[in-house]
DNA sequence: CGCAACACTTGACTGAAGTCAAGAACCGGA
DNA sequence: TCCGGTTCTTGACTTCAGTCAAGTGTTGCG
């Protein structure tokens, strides 16, 4: 009866999860059926990297986070994931491994669906691959920006661009509540601690104002603009040779 | 009649490509009947970034890139694939935008297989859905694989894990051919061609000797060794203080 | 054949970001 | 309240990798 506990509004954020959006009620049901409601404090591990994938989860609250451990002992972190995104669903459904390790973060309430559930409704309801092709969509694209990012950006622009990304407006000015620590969102933009730091300082520059765990943005179009910029090698001007001199 | 040009051998690589390996005999039958052999040259453009996906492609032969193109107008490149590799099946069946571009590097036979016909063969075969989450979850790991390397690896690092992937064998001397340009080689590993040649050099320290487009490799092992190493502060040695003097 | 592209290499320089170390601010618990 | 831990910041320094520029070698074309 675990899915007495699943609130009215929760029970909508999992019909919207692009995982489940797809799907007949009634799979659905049978799948909630099966699945547990679990409480997760902070620092809990869902699961490691390399475990056999018994359960795939959909966040309900909190945060978790998606990361690898690399040779040198330092974690690589692939995503950060909140209320409405799903976890694992792949390598749950074709039978293989974690691909990756799973910490809460912030302390989180999250839906664990059995894999054994969904390969025996796979039978019943074979349109659940496509509905799950969606989710994955997603996170494949997810993985390309990131990519992207980290190939094209520098660390100040990835910062700008998080932020971008965070605020409730698209222009104008704002403010920005961290959703977690800075030292997860250093690992989540791929630098340390201290770059982060100076990232922020470095955006004094166009307009942004920090103090603790709130951001002020004088304009979010401007820190867009900054965000996606020709690797601004500006800065350099010794000298004023904005065009070129002939010959 | 397009399947009759695809000869025994290339039926084979498609019945275990990923994608197709799960699904019966007339399925893949149905899909190749609508599926067009084709030719390209380097440099020929297979689809766009943000085009609506209206086929899918199996490499038969030849080298395929795919690749983003950032604002400041460099290329951020995703992936390079080569015979038995399947390229944008997902946005081809969820009926979305391809999210990159995809171009010829080496002259290439691939397999087009018109999105039309997925979509219709998932009523009467829909375990196809399944099929392909395979062939994805593969996708994703590797995803995770480039941006684990990015994250945690220097550039003469991740050189050395492509070489040791190129490895004919595990443990040993060897000699490796490199498979496309420096060029391509460089922005897979997410540098500039310069830093690749630095690179190469650098490797020589560890035993890898460089001829234009052959590389022979003293010990395989070590290059593995090299590639997963802690960062590799070595080299600073200026005197000898391996261990640390007290107080 | 000569010439213009192009791929690749090399060197000098610069900026980006990691390391090390120290200190400030903020918990949570005894 | 004090203490120990953690997070975050700051500064000095080093390494990594991109930029600019020049030079080599190869290739393809008129």
């Amino acid at each position: 009866m675990s899915e007495a506990r699943i609130g009215r509004y929760d029970r909508e954020v999992i019909r919207e999860a692009p995982m489940f959006s797809a799907l007949p009620a009634e799979a659905i049901d049978s799948l909630l059926a099966q699945s547990e409601l679990q409480f997760h404090a902070r620092r809990t591990t869902l699961f490691e990297q390399d475990d056999p994938a018994t359960a795939f989860y959909l966040v309900l609250d909190g945060w978790v986070k998606l990361f690898r451990m690399t040779v040198s002992g330092d974690e690589a972190v692939v995503g950060v994931f909140a209320r409405g995104d799903c976890i694992a669903e792949v390598p749950c459904l074709t039978g293989g491994n974690y691909p990756v390790s799973a910490e809460v973060v912030a302390d989180a309430r999250v839906l664990a669906v059995p894999s054994r559930g969904i390969v025996e409704l796979t039978r019943a309801a074979p349109e659940i691959g496509l509905a799950m092709l969606a989710s994955t969509s997603l996170h494949l694209r997810k993985l390309v920006d990131q990519i992207e990012e980290l190939k094209a950006r520098t660390g100040p622009q990835r910062l700008a661009n998080f932020l971008v990304e965070l605020a409730p407006v698209k222009q104008g000015p704002c403010t920005i509540a961290l959703p977690y620590e800075k030292l997860l969102i250093a690992g989540r933009l791929g630098m340390k601690p201290e770059s982060l730091s100076r990232a922020f300082q470095r955006l004094q520059s166009v307009g942004v104002r920090i103090n603790h765990n709130t951001i002020a943005v004088g304009d979010i179009a401007r820190l867009a603009e900054f965000a996606g910029r020709e690797r601004l090698m500006a800065f350099r001007c010794p000298g004023f040779r904005v065009g070129c001199a002939p010959g």
